[in-house]
DNA sequence: CGAATTTATG
């Protein structure tokens, strides 16, 4: 018996100890690295993970999907402020021999853009003559979004007009794009307006993205006519092509009237454009904060069944933040519990309201799942808070494996029933029990 | 698979 016992565990041990090896040391597939990179906060980690695939495959693998890669380990490494990790991670790439291939010089530049260190992408962008890489608007591009990453919203206009000029490049719309934004951060909506009478000058297709860009920029600081004065005169006059963004900017600001929004959404509808869950979160929001909560409720319902659109991780978090409000706790749990079933968790405070929330109602047994759920979810830097959270509550026992500790708690839940028969409030009792 | 836009922080 002992011996197939023993027999059973030393595969276990054996397949644990494969699978770990392989993970650490070798990523071949890149799906993989990419999922693994999400999970994996600690940097070290995130770089082991990108070198150990990038040294896996030189030339085969699709490059894009690798250029991904290391923009998402630069992002967990700019996290925790390892400037001069990301410099050196970065910098020895620059003795590979792709070096002499555009697209890999644009991935550095962009990744130094993602990680704020715009004069380390300004320098790159500088070296091309030296690696004896061509140029195009694609690196051109790319040094445009660098900047933007950075917030050197100032810049995009001086290397525009600088480089356009002195490499003979002709910009296209994501380069008018890049700068339309940049001139609205810098709340100078006249010059991004310039900026589109300049693409249909010189022939360049004025699309949806860079319309809804101003069309954003004006609500935002307040000039409320010229923004509907201006929708009309795209959208009638030019014809626009517009899409779902372009409502959205129109539905975000009308917030204290449902109605109006569920009017445009109609609107919006009948010309032939399908809202997308960030459409609906507007709704959803604006019932919710009118004191629709049953309104809220039926249109999340419908987009659970809605087939072409899902609820992103915003609407979960809207619906849990907003029932628990209304004190729909046990309904919030259960907003919670798929949202983790599909991958789409809420937020650290909307989570710490219902924990509470749950606690208070002497929902005990759910309140603990969620701890143990959270305890495998939260990345380590919230993790701390939150088991500190769980132990403010008297949460860290799960009952289920100290059986001891749990028939004593249980006993004392029940004794408190018993001592405060109709009474409501429990926390106390909870508070000094702990 | 991807270049530029748009939510809510209660």
């Amino acid at each position: 018996m002992s011996l197939r016992l023993a027999l059973r565990r030393a595969r276990h041990l054996s397949t644990a100890a494969a699978e770990a090896e392989t993970t650490a040391a070798k990523i071949v597939n890149i799906s993989g690295a990419k999922k693994r990179l999400r999970k994996v906060y600690d940097p070290d980690e995130a770089l082991k993970v990108y070198s150990s695939f990038s040294t896996a495959d030189d030339a085969s693998a699709p490059p894009a999907s690798a250029r991904h890669i290391q923009e998402l380990a630069v992002r967990r490494l700019a996290k925790s402020r390892r400037f001069s990790d990301i410099e050196a991670f970065l910098e020895s790439n620059k003795s590979k021999p792709q070096i002499t291939e555009e697209p890999f010089v644009s991935s550095l530049i962009k990744s130094y853009g993602v990680a704020g260190m715009i004069d380390n992408a300004l320098a790159t962008y500088n070296q091309m003559a030296d690696f004896g890489t061509p140029r195009s608007t694609l690196s051109f591009n790319a040094l445009l979004l660098a900047c933007i990453n950075s917030k050197a919203y100032d810049r995009v206009p001086i290397f525009f007009n600088a480089f356009s000029e002195k490499f003979g490049l002709v910009p296209d719309k994501f380069s008018y794009g890049m700068l339309i934004k940049a001139h609205c951060e810098m709340e100078s909506p006249e010059k991004a307006k310039e900026t589109l009478s300049e693409m249909e000058k010189k022939g360049v297709e004025v699309g949806a993205v860079s319309f809804s860009t101003v069309l954003h920029a004006l609500y935002k600081i307040g000039r409320v006519d010229e923004a509907e004065a201006f929708w009309n005169e795209m959208v009638k006059e030019k014809g626009i092509k517009l899409d779902a963004g372009s409502y959205n900017v129109r539905l975000s600001h009308i917030r204290d009237n449902p109605e109006s929004l569920k009017a445009l959404i109609e609107e919006m509808q009948n010309e032939g454009i399908n809202p997308d869950p960030i459409s609906y979160n507007y709704l959803i929001t604006s019932y919710c904060v009118n004191g629709m909560m049953n309104e809220a409720e039926k249109v999340y319902a419908d987009l659970l069944q809605a087939k072409g659109v899902r609820p992103n991780a915003a609407t979960y978090r809207t619906m849990v933040f907003h029932s628990c409000k209304e004190g729909r706790y046990v309904k919030a749990y259960r907003i919670f519990k798929l949202s983790v079933k599909v991958g789409k968790i809420p937020d650290f405070n909307t989570l710490k309201y219902l924990v509470k929330g749950l606690t208070e109602k002497r929902r005990m047994v759910e309140a603990k799942a969620m701890v143990r759920t959270m305890n495998k979810k939260f990345p380590p830097d919230l993790l701390k808070a939150w088991e500190k959270l769980a132990d403010e509550l008297g949460l860290t026992r799960d009952g289920t494996e100290e059986a001891g500790a749990s028939k004593v708690e249980k006993a004392e839940v029940d004794a408190s029933k018993v001592e405060k028969v109709g009474a409501d409030s429990g926390v106390e009792s909870e508070k000094a029990s702990t």
